[in-house]
DNA sequence: GGCACCGGTTACGTATACAATTGAAGCGTG
DNA sequence: CACGCTTCAATTGTATACGTAACCGGTGCC
């Protein structure tokens, strides 16, 4: 529950007092990522809770703008909030996962042809850059930054299409399979293959988008042919079954 | 400014003291439906002001409750929320309009084989239903009753899927298409075809996945081209452009 | 006569206070 | 000894109050 004590950096200091700098609209932005961050990372795990409280004492505002955090966080499925109950980081069931899946399938895979069509020299360097800092990241040890920086790459990757509104879509799904990973992923291995990204970028600059497409579709099999997907019965369900009726 | 006047019904008298009975979750999801509604059928056009204390009074809650719903809005994308001048019902910009139907395009021609494959009887039946409602809307003349049910024959179909992602995300492309057509449509002629819907369910029913999604290419592609897509200038910009700079 | 400056007013942003509901522990009873 | 009831604490839901920034008049000056 304290997985988020790594941002109070004594901020109430500043807190009693806001507003005189205008800095309110960015403020709520950079909680927002630093949440939005700690769960991708797998600071805060499925489940977690995530209470008004807590959220806004660490981060030195008051309970109402946690709530419209909460509730755009909500909105793209990474925490659920329920009734009287608070918000607890999304635990994605298995039928959920099929879809992102799918979903990414679809996409991703038809968004290709176009991102070899439009890419640039430019992007090129910047995708190698990302890709490997990932590797790095990888090599190090440091899996939270190469989930982050793994997802950061295929919604790069969308943007690039030029369709801001599948972009958008595909970096949400994106966020949600970090979420997926999280649950169901085997420990240590963790999605992407280090150099898949890099194999990715060859066929994209060679301008072959179905190549590419292709390739992206493999890839995200393998991905979810790595996951693990075993319900979890939690309390009790099977009486129901058990029992006839 | 008083579209929404047919949702007073006098509300205000309960208003006073809310929460003995436990219908506040439901409450806002109803005025958020009435809403949304109101600007998918065109009662609210874009550009729309929509003042915090106006919806309100109108809806007999607090403004905290209008903010959480105006806020769900505008990551739907259907009202814009400019930082310190209110909330207005999104005007989408001509690349936006590229945008979403392109995307259209993608997910929903795709996910037609799959369509194909799962539709059944009462499925054939319910659809049938809705087409044959669409049409009697368009003939009496009811715009916003056929604008509605338009939009949600195409989410209803996306549906189908089994794939709730997927199916969410057309549910929000054709809200925001409605929008598009408001700006973007010709008077009288509005988007779908009377008997377009009517055939798409004969190649369903004939579980040929591919010709439905060749016929929904066709369609959609149809209501883009029926657009006037004419960026009208707003405030001065060629002042720049004019004057050498 | 037009432009710029400037108060008043309106409406949003934020915090805080109160009400209501849920979860769990404690107690009593069958 | 176990089950159910009651009470209490914790936490969210809602409303309201206050501060502050943006519009819109008027007024004065150039």
């Amino acid at each position: 529950m304290n997985q988020l004590a790594d941002h109070a950096e004594s901020r109430k200091g500043r807190a009693r007092r806001l507003g005189k700098n205008g800095d309110g609209a960015e403020r709520h932005e950079a909680i927002y990522r630093s949440i939005s961050d700690a769960i991708i990372e797998h600071r805060l795990r499925p489940g977690a809770r995530l209470r008004e409280d807590a959220l806004a004492e660490v981060f030195g505002i008051s309970r109402t703008g946690i709530r419209k955090i909460l509730q755009r966080l909500a909105l793209e499925q990474l925490v659920t909030l329920t009734p009287r109950r608070g918000a607890s980081v999304t635990r994605p069931t298995a039928d959920e996962a099929k879809d992102v899946f799918d979903a990414r399938q679809m996409v991703e895979c038809g968004l290709m042809p176009e991102v070899a069509r439009r890419i640039t020299e430019a992007d090129l360097r910047e995708l190698r850059d990302m890709a490997c800092r990932e590797r790095e990241a990888l090599r190090t040890g440091e899996q939270s930054t190469a989930i982050k920086l793994s997802a950061a790459f295929h919604e790069r990757l969308a943007r690039l299409s030029g369709n801001a509104t599948l972009a958008e879509f595909v970096g949400r799904l994106c966020s949600r399979s970090s979420l997926i990973l999280a649950v169901y992923g085997s420990p240590g291995h963790l999605g992407c293959e280090s150099h898949d990204h890099d194999d990715l970028i060859g066929y994209l600059e060679a301008g072959n988008g179905e190549r590419a497409a292709a390739f992206m579709s493999r890839h995200l099999k393998a991905i979810e042919a790595s996951l693990s997907i075993v319900e979890e019965v939690d309390e009790a369900p099977d009486l129901h079954r058990i029992f006839g009726h």
